[in-house]
DNA sequence: GTGAAAGCGCTAACAA
DNA sequence: TTGTTAGCGCTTTCAC
């Protein structure tokens, strides 16, 4: 690989013209430059990219780090905060916590390979964020509140979207509603859980805790809980799917139990997935305002980066997404 | 921020010891090796990955790099190759190509940020692919045919494709079918529309140029030219869309224009996105091997990587999947 | 087992 | 305008 160096010495000029003579400054001349442009063809030249970041201790790029690249949920977070990146002409790369301790979005952290990151990552530990972020390191975490130096939080009202989503049912007449909830260390699962209770509370409903199953967050934890409360026997009128990932598994094991949504049962999802708009009957689920929170979070990184001071806390409203499976009880 | 140097101040040892020290290395005592790492916690020091890279000239990384990181087409195949990735202990960042020639893609091919590299972006031009390959620096390509030292194509058989969707079409009694094409530079759409021009030439059938639109490739560009066929007056028994995108874009259009799939009109998409399952009726398309291909990518790349020599051209098969959109034609 | 020193490829301050 | 040179922070050879 061709180094500046070589370049340099075929065009017959000192290392620092090439590399001025490169990066179009000013002041080498025109011929000069051309001079050192033919090397640079000849050579195939290209620029080592660590070489300059060392140099520069500045990468312009920032990170975007999700527990699960593949996750198809995120598609309006990464477009917004691409759009907040590229208008700042910084790059952003997005890397997966798969692996824990070891992942890569972890090296990334802490060995400050980009500028600063955004994480929504559950299985990256708190320590971890606390030891990565600080003023020079500017983290925006959307997944759990957390304060420390660099650090700032963004994140969805999911307890207002769960007591949403619950007084909702509620309105409709339901009285027996099943929770279907995400991991137990999630946190955004326990905001919609007490949501939920609040809103159960106020409304002097009883809890039973024969409904309530883990579903992991996930599609087939969907399926395998709501088959579970199929074989329980006694069903209740309407179910809380902590998300509709789960809502979707747990609408295939409803439709395969013979059991119809919405007249026989009402679902209630959370997050407004793609797929909720499509599926049958359509997911009445809570929206998170994921393009307003990922560009939010991207803004604030950038200001962050800029030396601005920022608040280190910002909170959004959900939205009610009213589609067609949940049916007043009669 | 603390660097080895102030580790190995603290610790009272030399600079290589302290680094030493860090990696494990075995000649380091017991004692000294604490010693270091008791500095290196009470200064928070971490390593600095970029100089660790230039150093090393190796950064244990890999890209995959995609048109655009949002879109939620990919999941399977990012699954794959962060699977293979996983068990090869390296590190995987995704990257988007948007902004072309200045994107973040294209720097990271250019100044090596990775070791090497999976591209499936096809506003990356051939001769950006060309000057970053080499055998020290392997690029797997996944959306084209392009020969160039250190370049190997993984592809799908999108001619196969495209002949096979329209001959099931054509065997299920219709003839007069339209195509709805991805972008014009698309090596991906050509290949489709290839097939389906043998299989029309073949099957002795004339394919009209009105009834040959341009999509795109996105959903939005599949709505507006089913609309815009539908204006057309005199409708085809069949369309075969390009990708699933359009296809969703088309049934919505068609939906909205009181045309009845598959009663009235029968669909074909290419893809197999998530989305075809649940759409209403569920799409009839042609399965592309997301996964498979994605892992023989990733398994081709660390092969390169350690020096073994691979072909440089791998065709993997498609497969149609019967679902609801097709009918034969009364 | 430990330490001194070279150098990865680049940028930028300074000198000429 | 051009050239010389000092590092950025790290790994690794080589001498002790």
């Amino acid at each position: 690989m061709a180094t500046i160096k070589d370049v340099a010495k075929l065009a017959g000029v000192a290392l620092s013209t090439a590399s001025y003579a490169m990066s179009g400054d000013s002041k080498v001349s025109a011929k000069t430059r051309e001079k050192v442009l033919e090397a640079a063809r000849q050579l195939n030249y290209q620029k080592n990219g660590f070489a300059m970041d060392l140099k520069r201790s500045r990468t312009n790029t920032i990170a975007l780090i999700l527990t699960d690249l593949s996750g198809p949920y995120y598609s309006e977070l990464i477009r917004s905060i691409q759009d907040v990146a590229l208008s700042n002409s910084y790059d952003l790369i997005a890397c997966s916590s798969m692996g824990g301790k070891d992942s890569t979005a972890v090296r990334f952290l802490l060995e400050k390979r980009v500028d600063g990151a955004i994480v929504l990552a559950h299985n990256i530990t708190d320590e971890i964020l606390q030891a990565a972020g600080s003023s020079r390191f500017p983290i925006v975490v959307m997944d759990r509140l957390i304060a420390s130096e660099g650090l700032i939080n963004v994140v969805v009202d999911g307890e207002l979207g769960g007591y949403s989503a619950t007084r909702y049912l509620i309105e409709k007449g339901h009285e027996h509603i099943a929770y279907i909830s995400g991991p137990a260390n999630s946190y955004d699962n326990a905001l919609r859980y007490k949501g939920f209770q609040r809103a159960m509370q106020e409304a002097g409903l009883e809890e039973k805790t024969k409904w309530k199953l883990n579903g992991g967050f996930i599609r087939e934890g969907g399926y395998k809980s709501t088959k579970m409360m199929l074989m329980q026997g006694e069903l209740p009128s309407a179910v809380f799917y902590a998300n509709d990932e789960m809502a979707v598994g747990g609408m295939k094991a409803l439709e395969e139990g013979g059991i119809s949504v919405p007249d026989e049962i009402s679902v209630i999802g959370f997050d407004d997935i793609q797929l909720a708009e499509y599926i049958q009957p359509p997911l009445t689920t809570i929206r998170q305002p994921m393009y307003e929170s990922g560009s939010l979070a991207g803004h604030l990184l950038f200001q962050m980066l800029n030396g601005d001071t920022v608040n280190d806390f910002y909170k959004l409203k959900i939205e009610l997404v009213e589609r067609q499976s949940v049916l007043p009880r009669k």
